[in-house]
RNA sequence: GCUGGAGUAGCUCAGUCGGUAGAGCACGUCCUUGGUAAGGACGGGGUCACGGGUUCAAUUCCCGUCUCCAGCUCCA
């Protein structure tokens, strides 16, 4: 994970912006200085929602310590002091930041000579600029959190503290940032999927694995449906494979080499085995267990394959990171010739998914050739070059990882982001020459002899898992009608109303809609209200006067009150609700 | 895994400077039979995350563990 925003880019971007928050954080580490002077400063940059700034102070800082930070750096704002840039030999900053090795580290860092530095009032410190004229100017400011963070970005180096804040030029932007975090926090999928009867975490089970709860289960089911049919539609085989293995297949996959810290291993009656974390060699031991033909290929498997990798306890979020999820995977074989064509299909099946579920934002990145590969360089020219064509045909703009792809293969990424703006990575496709190596996969070519395949490795929603917590964030947890778990509820105004209510409640669920009855004694009102919190597309409200005309008074989540309705005019509404299926049969709404 | 913070009813939280706890919502029963976002009364429900230790006594203090939160590292 990580923002994809670069420093320069915002630097170009917003100046100005980037300065202020560049002097805030100076006046953050001047304050902690003064706080406690044995203070050793590392760096301290802008970043896109604030600064932050990594320091090692001769005490623990907590959260209780930030107002008192905060009131040292308003004085120093009030003090005025302008901010003053010097140069000087780099021989003479070493001297200068005795005492302080992160400085000294990095003025050692520095190519040339010389090496800016900035001064306001008694605090001077190692840094290129720009600033504010003075720390006047700083009028809004505010520190959030204290976290910690590893020396140079690296876990073998000791671990600083980090102060995150914020700064904008008005206290209203100021409050308005502070506004936008709280509606984000209202959209957090953990929070609406505890709301909404999603899903949960137990903690006897053990941490990062789901628990869908029956309204989760439901979504989860649509969303299932939806992708095999599409999958059926392209192609695809379906198949299933085990969840566990003996080793040897992970010695020949490598994955016990590459990936044991990931695995969950066990032993029984004496033999070794690993949970699966992949389901590649599943899908490779099918592809290998008959002799192909060139005229089978390309062998597209595709399987909601469960996974489970042994995530370090610290990275684990909700849904989107977790230990056990379900993968929309599928391992393509075909030969090298195949590659473009395939490659091309499958971005614009996966843009065709992503769309479906209303995702019209997301990033794409191109990982391409890293140093050490295997393989051809032409047949990875080939594979880079089918993935950019594929790319390019869809309009679609990319960014390049240069040597970021795996040593298999190359591959694109795509990448949606959360309410707070955190991008994660769903889609995935990859190339691979590796495994087809070392699992000796082959075909039999038109000249009667026996060829290497390639394989392409994609998953689209990535997880179900990650998806769902993407999905709930995107629409805050009221889904569209196809996707939503109860997509109308019928609602009697008395108890007298009930029978009349079943009746509607049949001729709706025969149409195919998920719908329930709220025949509790509550008013009307109250299960609006419940119906209205639970995201409810419709209500389906049933009185004397409609039981009277055969009618429904319909309600919608958004719309409000859309007046009485005949049977037939609100089924054929219901009928006409979107959906996402441009493929096959159309009726992905149903259940 | 690391740094910091937190775990009290199904949920959101209050509280106890050591004497085994409370609110709102939810849930149950009864009353109420209503017209587009909360009708009323009564009631049930907690090994105060788990395990040790100190103490006459631990939810409260100490140690350990687990889980969660923010961030770092990682994400094949």
């Amino acid at each position: 994970m990580g923002h994809a925003g670069s420093k320069d880019a915002l630097k170009a971007q917003d100046a100005p912006l980037f300065a202020l928050r560049h002097s805030a954080a100076h006046i953050m580490a001047q304050a902690v200085t003064r706080l406690y002077p044995q203070t050793k400063l590392a760096i301290g940059p802008p970043i896109e929602d604030g600064f932050y700034y990594d320091l090692d102070p001769p005490v623990a800082l907590t959260e209780e310590q930030l107002p008192v930070i905060e009131a040292e750096m308003a004085k120093i704002i009030k003090e005025n002091h302008p901010f003053q840039q010097s140069s000087i030999a780099k021989a003479d900053a070493v001297r200068r930041f005795a005492g302080q090795p992160y400085k000294t580290e990095l003025v050692q860092g520095i190519a040339g000579e010389q090496v800016s530095l900035y001064t306001d009032g008694e605090f001077t410190d190692l840094c290129e600029g720009p600033h504010v004229g003075a720390t006047g100017e700083v009028k809004a400011f505010k520190l959030l959190a204290v976290a910690g963070a590893y020396w140079r970005g690296d876990e073998h180096n000791k671990q600083l503290q980090r102060i995150y804040g914020t700064a904008y030029f008005t206290p209203e932007e100021l409050q308005a940032h502070v506004v936008r975090l709280e509606e984000a926090k209202r959209r957090d999928h953990r929070r609406l999927g505890k709301e909404l009867g999603l899903f949960s975490f137990e903690e006897l089970a053990g941490p990062g694995v789901v628990f869908y709860h029956p309204k989760g289960a439901r979504v989860r089911w649509v969303i299932e449906d939806y992708v095999r049919r599409l999958h059926l539609a392209r192609g695809y085989e379906p198949v299933a494979t085990p969840h566990i293995f003996r080793t040897d297949v992970w010695k020949r996959s490598g994955h016990l080499d590459h990936y044991q810290d990931y695995m969950f291993l066990f032993e029984s009656e004496g033999m070794p085995y690993g949970v699966k974390p992949m389901n590649c060699p599943g899908h490779i031991l099918i592809f290998a267990s008959t002799t192909r033909s060139y005229r089978e290929l390309p062998v597209r498997l595709f399987e909601l394959g469960t996974v489970y990798r042994n995530e370090k306890s610290g990275v684990l979020h909700g849904l989107l990171r977790v230990r056990g999820f379900t993968q929309d995977d599928a391992h393509i074989f075909l030969r090298e010739d195949q590659l473009v064509g395939e490659l091309r299909e499958i971005l614009d099946f996966a843009f065709e998914v992503l769309r479906a579920f209303g995702f019209e934002q997301y990033e794409v990145e191109l990982s391409t050739r890293p140093e050490q590969f295997i393989g051809t360089v032409a047949g990875w020219d080939a594979a880079e070059l089918a993935l950019r064509d594929a790319l390019e045909a869809g309009g679609v703009p990319y960014t390049v990882r240069a040597g970021e792809g795996a040593f298999y293969g190359p591959k694109i990424d795509l990448k949606i982001r959360d309410a707070i703006g955190r991008s994660w990575q769903c889609g995935t496709v990859q190339c691979d020459f590796a495994l087809p190596e070392r699992f000796d996969l082959t075909y039999a070519g038109a000249d009667g002899r026996s060829h290497r395949v390639v394989m392409i490795h994609r998953a689209l929603l990535g997880s179900f898992e990650r998806f769902f917590g993407m999905l709930i964030e995107h629409y805050a947890g009221a889904f569209p009608f196809w996707l939503a778990p109860v997509q109308a509820v019928v609602i009697p105004l008395t108890d007298r109303q009930v029978p009349y209510a079943r009746t509607v409640l049949g001729r709706v669920r025969a149409a195919g809609v998920r719908v329930e009855l709220d025949e509790r004694n509550e008013k009307m009102q109250a299960k609006i209200r419940d119906a209205q919190l639970a995201k409810i597309p419709y209500m389906l409200i049933v009185g004397g006067r409609e039981e009277t005309a055969g009618t429904v008074a319909v309600r919608h989540r958004k719309d409000g009150d859309v007046g009485a309705m005949a049977m037939e005019a609100l089924l054929a509404r219901l009928r006409d609700e979107p959906l996402p299926a441009q493929h096959g049969s159309g009726q992905a709404g149903a259940l």
